[in-house]
RNA sequence: CGCGGGGUGGAGCAGUCGGUAGCUCGUCGGGCUCAUAACCCGAAGGUCGAAGGUUCAAGUCCUUCCCCCGCAA
């Protein structure tokens, strides 16, 4: 059977293992990533992950700043393709460009539609608790993760896991979903499912005060919103990085140091800070910091 | 050329007006103790990120470079 030709859409770093399944079973007429954009420290130019890794396999790319132009569309549909993939790519698609394929637009979302939809599935499945989570592929159309499903594969959460743990772990889900469902798209067997609005939730883009831990919540809560965040949760000046449920009595924000470990009351229950880190400074495990950092009764107030 | 902080014994930090480096922890040895995350005594361990320069003398001033981090995007 001819190789289906397809048209990749992606940016992050997880969309990349779904581009390098489908280097070897399709062939990739064009990537499409978002331009290069000033990150980092000096405002330097770097490319998308994606593009770096569609170029070291010498991938023809192109970094449209909106794909909606007329221009793009029109580009892309001479290309003839027989399949959009989208992963993670950051750009609405227009309804011009869904009806360039025959077999439409696939995208691979980080969650067991229709929760989840939206940009960060994977932050919010986690800040939520939620102990499953996964991966769908469904057929696109013009709302957001509104399209049929056509296939999904569940992901466990564990207690202790952290959002680059999960993350990666769906990366490769993702990857694998992917072939299969472009097998049977092409070998018959996919039976596309609507999804029921009713039962769906958003998970919006993170905002900064996403991230800002109030001690009066319960420990559990805060637990799941620090690794759900990994390092964007804050408390006073300081990020925190990683927690652990803990057993000691105090009351919220009540800091108590044991040895080398730093235990802080919570609404309900209390946890122990694993790794932590200070403004212009790095991350450190609780030890480390303990070491040569006084920590007081003002420590999440003082300046 | 976006703004800013920092690189000092294994770890985290201090080091004022330049005069050959200190704290906490860890490590090793010894002691106390029913015991220890406690305490006491002692020891090892640093060309102070790199390269130049100024100086009688630089971790401490000047120049260049490398690396790390915070904010903003």
């Amino acid at each position: 059977m001819d190789k289906l030709k397809v048209i990749f859409m992606g940016t992050p770093d997880f969309a990349v293992p779904s581009l390098a399944a489908l280097i070897d079973k399709t062939e990739i007429l064009c990537v499409v990533t978002q331009p290069d954009r000033p990150k980092g420290r000096g405002h330097k130019l770097l490319p998308p992950p994606v593009k770096v890794f569609a170029e070291e396999n010498n991938l023809r790319v192109i970094q449209p700043i909106k794909v909606k132009a007329p221009e793009v569309v029109a580009q892309l549909a001479e290309l003839k393709p027989d399949l959009i993939v989208v992963v993670a790519f950051g750009q609405i698609l227009s309804q011009a460009i869904l009806d360039i394929p025959r077999f439409g637009c696939i995208n691979v979302h980080a969650s067991l539609l229709p929760k989840y939809r939206g940009a960060a599935p994977i932050e919010w499945a986690m800040i939520n608790g939620e102990q499953v989570t996964g991966i769908t592929t469904m057929q696109m159309n013009a709302g957001l993760d509104t399209g049929d499903i056509l296939l999904t594969s569940e992901v466990k959460i564990s207690d202790d896991m952290i959002l680059p743990e999960l993350r990666e772990r769906l990366m490769t889900v993702g990857a694998d979903l992917l072939l299969k469902t472009l097998y049977k798209l092409q070998n018959g067997g996919l039976q596309p499912i609507k999804q029921d609005d009713s039962l769906s939730t958003y998970a919006p883009l993170l905002k900064k005060d996403t991230g800002l831990i109030d001690w009066q919540r319960p420990a559990r809560e805060i637990h799941n919103l620090v690794r759900g965040l990994y390092g964007s949760a804050r408390a006073g000046r300081y990020k925190i990085w990683r927690t652990r449920l803990a057993e000691e009595e105090l009351s919220p924000a009540e800091i108590k140091i044991v040895g080398q470990r730093f235990f802080v009351g919570t609404g309900d229950g209390s946890l122990e800070i694993l790794e932590l880190q200070a403004p212009n400074a790095k991350k450190l495990a609780a030890s480390d910091f303990l070491r040569g950092n006084k920590v007081g009764d003002d420590f999440w107030t003082n300046e």
